[in-house]
DNA sequence: CTTTTATATAATGTCGACATTTTTAAATTA
DNA sequence: TAATTTAAAAATGTCGACATTATATAAAAG
């Protein structure tokens, strides 16, 4: 849990290993804002805030837009061709009987996966993926609510054909102002699951 | 230099310490993008390319394009008079008879840092600094180009206070096609002397 | 002479013990 | 009784030794 005191007596004997394995992989999970450490102090799970929860949401609504604009300058056939695939995916999903949860979000995340690959940087992409991570803590929170939820399940489907539909057409600008709205969306859910805490 | 192998023992030597803080140090490395790591192979300095040199500092362009959009937004009375300080202190400094190119570096990011600080956004802030550490090494290539071309420094200080004029005037679109180009300028030139090694 | 195999050498990564620091608890003092 | 000091306990971080893995060298086979 977040604030939670991490010993390092307990991670030993929970996961079987000595201190320099576990101390490289606390060093790893502070590189991704998972874990803090203070000198001499010890570990402790990183904090989870509504400033924090909006920050990051908002970086990467900004990040994405960014992504798909340059995107949408360089995708050549062979990008179209992905994204028309994963949509697809997605799409047959979606309309399935029995969803599982974890094979729908490997195929959401996948599909807008295929629209950034387009812009052909690295970095871009990279720092989008750690974001991304960043951001799962909440997310969770809003999967936890939106289990069984159909409906915004339906909205989100429309709002995936309809940003395929913009990238084949290369309207950045409607692109952008969508999946800006699109990431954003689950914000305001996620702020009250978090208030309720 | 880059590509080059970081033996364990040497390095315990040259720094008199043991293993434990060394491998840590090397993970804050690899977090840094500085250092790579194979599996019970060890440890080399990253390698530098054109194709690394580009991509950095295109996102790096970006970056900063999108961080000034949003502090024009965002920007209120305490973060221009921030700025216009700190345009200040780098223009003295600029038309000083010697120039210490350390402190020279330190007001020049100190003038872009307060730019962007409008934005308001830890995480985009923390993306931006890690972004422009990791440019560094080639950043210091431009240095020792131009450790006393006065003629680039000259066009360069023009560039910063057109900068600080388009942010006292919000004009958004002006300043982020400046700053593009602004952090871009370089590129070619490390380019250059990147063949050349 | 080249390629493969076997051996020796060197390097990495892991472990548990130890020294240092922080935290908790008790005792003393105001 | 509250605050400060002292002592005990627990936790962190560092070290050097050891086991495992990779590399370099030498011998053997094709």
């Amino acid at each position: 849990m977040p604030r939670e005191k991490l010993h390092i007596r307990t991670l030993k004997e929970r996961y079987n290993v000595g201190t320099s394995p576990l101390r490289e992989a606390l060093s790893q999970l502070i590189a991704k804002d998972l874990v803090i450490s203070e000198n001499q102090r010890g570990f402790y799970v990183s904090d989870i805030s509504i400033d924090d929860l909006t920050d990051i949401y908002q970086a990467r609504a900004k990040i994405e837009s960014l992504c798909i604009e340059m995107a949408f300058q360089k995708g050549d056939d062979h990008w179209e061709a992905n994204a028309l695939a994963a949509s697809h995916r997605l799409n047959k999903y979606s309309e399935s009987e029995h969803i599982d949860m974890e094979e729908w979000q490997n195929r959401h995340s996948a599909f807008h996966k295929s629209l950034v690959a387009g812009c052909m940087s690295p970095r871009l992409l990279q720092i989008r993926h750690s974001l991304y991570e960043k951001s799962t803590r909440y997310r969770n929170l809003w999967l936890k609510e939106n289990i069984s939820n159909t409906e915004t399940l339906g909205i989100n489907q429309k709002e995936h054909t309809e940003l395929l539909n913009l990238a084949l057409s290369r309207d950045t600008a409607g692109a952008t102002r969508l999946i800006e709205d699109h990431i954003l969306t689950p914000v305001e859910i996620i702020k009250k699951s978090l208030s309720q805490l």
